[in-house]
This record gives structure tokens, sequence and C-alpha cells, in this order.
DNA sequence: GTGAAAGCGCTAACAC
DNA sequence: GTGTTAGCGCTTTCAC
């Protein structure tokens, strides 16, 4: 089902050679008036595609980007997905969408793609690389850019957001509301992003001078389960926290669901302040004070480093970092006085 | 970044021509034994990647199927698109994803990409064709199948579900718990979907010998804010309705915030049913009961249809139709008695 | 079972 | 400005 007509067949109707009809087309200004026109017209009459294959072939570059991510039924992702869909667009991009579906080694596979041809860049939202025996100095050559999770000494450009100061500002937060008995739900930490967002939930607390109990910070995988288990491990606690921050929106929901299930309200019994700020945030019942990412942004900044990388330009040598804001909704409130006395 | 080494490098290193190292290589049973591993470990050795384009040239296919749907955005087609991936990857396909935004004539630019080399088949789940002038008899040759969403008289095979069948069962349920002032929530009618989930409601209703005034029956954007916006609507009637059936979940997450603003308890005092069963449905606050489709089993045998129109078997002539289920959630409940008397 | 040769459709050097 | 020529890397007849 490929198009049929092809360069040539413009070529003859029109009287020139398939070079000029490829620079017509190609909107090099190398074509002179008359025959230009009658070029364009002829190529649109005849309903004349360019076979891709051929001219990447040729020209040895794809047009493609790849973006790849752990999960692409993550809504999360779409977002950041417009973004660097629309900068990819003006530049005459397409983009590829790759999933690693979490496993060690997933990135393999598209960082193969990279050298088949099929696509010229890479966006990378995997917080990990290739398992193969490719060098850091070499991956550092590539055009690949990794977008909010973080590589370290990976050598690589990143475009991020400050995970540690936003996990900061959602305890200060609740610090402001009165609570003084706060836990964190985090992610799986060794990983940067967990690590961040706790050491900013850790520094925050220190700072306002709270406590940290071992007990009130609990690892989770980002998953609804996840956040129920873990909540009620909390609200087990002979001191159970009055608010908790959790290291993703998801965990947040499941705690919200298991606080109910144990009988308590949110807010009036329990705070919860999520992050990310997903789709569905602001319709739960209560709407999730969460921290919100500017996800379309990111995604277009990310697009923009890849282009400079692909157009010869140097990257940014420092990460490029956007700034959160904190969504205040329904699921935050001051605790309770009893609770306040209490924990005094 | 492309990979350097070519089938000539492994050629000249084993000592074979070219010819040889393509057929040992895509495993034509064409090459002896000796020779056969010696070219395969030599292809590993060097860390060998055939080049798509020059492949796709040359046997005038991408191996890569297109799935076009309105809204990217929308986490529901991602399950459809695992589905769809699963079964194309082990045809060795890979799948591109398009987006229509909802525009009509936004297919074009994918039928385009069919055209083009950039896909060898599409599965279309827009619910529309291209605007241009591809007259209905030709599209009917071209390897696409329509999934989920219908169009009529198209002649192209399609792959989905009993949508009013299905409206039908979810009707029944509030039936059954005893309701008999029900009200529809539908999608943006004259568009098949959601006029067969409209119909499936009002046939239901009327076999169940009960009445369907036409204020009872809304249409909307499938949207959260249309979902907030008409039941309102619906509870400002002087007999408002004691339970909502909405052609999707969005809306009926939106019935049940604007419920809950107006002081009703979900499911005491309003009963919703969504159609979708979205991923957080079951998270939400009450859980939601909702008309679950089988989105991975959809989307594996959309591309099962798509494979065989491309390896040159028939497609099935008939619609191919997958069987939904009820999730019985808690957003539904026997209506109070009080308004059974009242609608008495 | 393997090699030689042609060519997929396009663009880029190089002429003129 | 435009034409001529070559070739991107691969697969596939056609020989043998």
């Amino acid at each position: 089902m490929t198009g049929r007509v092809k360069i040539i067949d413009i070529a003859r109707r029109v009287g020139v050679s398939p070079a000029t009809v490829s620079r017509a087309l190609s909107d090099t200004g190398l074509v002179a008036e008359p025959t230009l026109s009658r070029i364009r017209d002829e190529a649109r009459a005849m309903n004349y595609r360019p076979n891709v294959s051929a001219r990447n072939l040729r020209t040895r570059r794809s047009k493609a980007v790849l973006m790849v991510v752990r999960d692409v039924g993550n809504p999360f992702y779409l977002d950041v997905l417009k973004g660097v869909e629309a900068c990819a667009r003006e530049a005459g991009y397409s983009v590829l969408m790759g999933n690693t579906e979490n496993q060690p080694g997933g990135e393999d596979r598209y960082f193969d793609m990279l050298r088949d041809g099929h696509a010229d860049g890479m966006i990378l939202i995997t917080g990990s690389l290739p398992e193969d025996e490719m060098h850091r100095d070499l991956l550092a050559q590539l055009p690949v850019v990794v977008a909010l999770e973080m590589v370290e000494q990976s050598g690589l450009p990143h475009v991020q957001i400050d995970n540690k100061a936003a996990a900061a500002d959602a305890v200060a937060h609740l610090v402001g509301l009165g609570h003084r008995r706060i836990a964190h739900i985090s992610g799986p930490v060794p990983e940067p992003m967990a690590s961040l967002r706790e050491r900013g939930f850790r520094e925050a607390m220190t700072g306002a001078g709270l406590p940290v109990p071992s007990s009130y910070v609990l690892r989770g995988d980002y998953s609804l389960a996840a956040g129920k288990g873990l909540c009620c491990q909390l609200l087990a606690l002979p001191e159970p926290p009055t608010a908790i921050f959790a290291a993703n929106d998801e965990m947040a929901f499941g705690a919200i669901a298991a606080a109910r299930r144990a009988g308590l309200e949110v807010p009036r019994d329990l705070s919860v302040v999520g992050f990310d700020d997903l789709y569905l945030s602001e319709a739960f019942q209560p709407p999730l004070t969460t921290v919100s990412q500017p996800r379309t942004e990111l995604g277009r900044a990310a697009m923009g480093v890849l282009l400079d990388i692909l157009s010869g330009r140097a990257p940014p040598s420092e990460p490029f970092v956007l700034p959160t804001t904190l969504q205040v909704r329904g699921s935050t409130a001051a605790p309770l006085a009893q609770v306040q006395l209490r924990s005094a």
C-alpha cells in the first residue's frame, strides 16, 4: 500500500530531472520560480508522498526521536509526551514511545533502535541506563537527554524538577498548618528520585525542629496498594502521625483509602499530601493537595535540548531545572486540637 | 549515531558474500551449518544491527503498524495499546501511536503515513475516516482495522464490544436494585458509540416498563465537567432521578462530585453507574460501579485481525465482538424508601 | 548452498 | 539553476 507515485514520475511529467524535483520539494531555495511551482503543483496533483525509507537511507537520519518511559500505562507521561511532541513537530520530527515496563535492561532495546536508524535521538525517562557494555563516556556522545528521573554520573544532559525542594515545600505546608507528627511514605529508595524526595522531607522536618522517627518513614513502590498498606502501618503506631506526605499521588490515594477504612476522615483526622498532581487528583474526594510538576513544559524542554544536540549545538552542561507548584486542595487541614496536645 | 557495522563487514570477516550473510541473519533455512554459526557469531561479536531504512526500502514494508486514537492523553487507550503491542511484538511488528486530538481530518496525516511507508497497517480507534478524497471502496482495500468505535458502511473489519447490550446491562442492574427514575448522561449523540449506549439505555428502560422523559437524557462530551454540569441539571428537576447511568466513567466521576456538592450522598441518595472501568475507578470514593471493557483483549484482537490482512489472509467479514462485564462496586445501591414512594 | 549483480527511491556531489 | 551520476545498506532474483 505504498504510495505508487515517485519522484521520477513527477520529473517526467514536468520535464525536469529527479534531482530538481527533490530540490524543489525539500525547500532548498535552489529551484527557480517557473519550475518550482510546476513541480509543486504536479506533486500535489499526483498526490505524491516521499518514501521515508529511501529518504532516511540516503540522509542517514530518520527525523524521529524516541521517548522511553517505565510504563506507558501511566497517564503522567502522556502530558510529558504532549510537550515533547509539540516541540518535535515544530522541528519536523516525529516521536516514538518506548516502554521498559520497569525491567532492568529494558532500555537496551531502545538504544538499539538508535543504532539501527529507527530514531535519531532519545529522551530517557526511566532513571536507568542500558545494561550492556556501552561505556559511560561513549554514552555521553549519544544524542540522549534524561528527563524527570536522574541518571547520575552519566554525563548526559538532564531536564528535571528540584525534587528535594518540592518535597520540602510540601512538608512546610503541613508544618505551617500546625502538624508536628508528619510521616513520609517514600518511594523505592536507593533510586535517586525517591531519595531526593525523602531527603527533602527529612531536611524540612529537621529544619522545623521536628523529629523523624524511623517508623515514620516507610518505603513503597509508588502503587496504590503500597499507599494503602503503609498507611495502615502508620496508623497502627502507638503515636500515629497527623499528616502524611506521600512520594506520589497514587500512594496518597491509597493512604486516603486506608485512612477512611480505618474510620478516619481526611483531612479532619489526617492530612495527606501527594506528589505529581495526576489527572483526577482534583476530582478525588477529598481533592488532593499535591506537588504539581510542569509536565508538558518538561517534555518541551527535554525535546528542546535534544534538538540542540541533534543540530550540533552544545547541550547545557548544567541540569535544566523547572519550577514546581504546591497545589493546596482539600486533603490537608490543621490537626485536631486534641491531637496536638497528645503529641506535646 | 547509526550502527557503523554493516552486512559487508561481516561478510568480509567470515569470507562469504553479503548475500549469504543476509540469508543467514534472516533465518531463511538456506545457509549450511558451518557457515551459519560463523556468521551469527561474528554478527553478535561485531554488535551488528541491520539498518532498518535499507531493509524497509528493499522489502517495501516497515514492519510497523499505526494505532490511531482521539487522544493519547486518555489512559483508556493505553491498555488497548498493551494488547496491540503484545500481539505485534510476537509477529515482529512495532507499534506507532497516532493522535487526532478529536479534530476532523486528523486521521489524514496517518493515512499518509501508510502511503509513505512509515507503517504497513493501521488500527483506527477514532470513529472517523480521513476527510480527503479517498473513496470508500478504495479504503476497504487498505490494511485498516477499526476498533472500539465504529465506522459505519466503511467496509472495514471491526473489533468491538456490544455497546448497546452493555448499556442495557448497566440499566438492568439499577432496575434490579429497585430504581425507577433512572437518568442517562449520554455521549455526543449522532456518534455511533454514544448512540448505541443511549439506545441500550432506552430499550432497557422501555423493556422494564419505565418511562424515559426527555429531561432524563442529557448529552455531554465525555468530560468530567460535562458530568458535573449535567448532573446538576438532573438534580434540579422537579422529579430528580434516583440513579444515573453515565456513558463513561469521567462523566460518572463528575456526576458524583456534583451530587456531593449538592449535599447528596452516593450511593445512599443517588446511584451512579459509569462505563469503561478506568484505572482509578476502583480507588474512587465511592468505588464506581461500571461497565468493564476487555481493553487489552480488544487491542490484541484488533492486531490479530490486522495481521491477517497483512499476511494476505481474509479478515472476518462480521464484526468481532468481545464481551463486557458489569463491575458492581460501591456507587450503586437500592433507592431510599421515601424516594420509591414519591416516585410511585 | 553460495556468489554476482541489480535495484528499492531518494539525495548529494559534481559538472556545466 | 539544472542535469548526470553515484550510492545509502539491504534483499533477492538468477546463475552455478
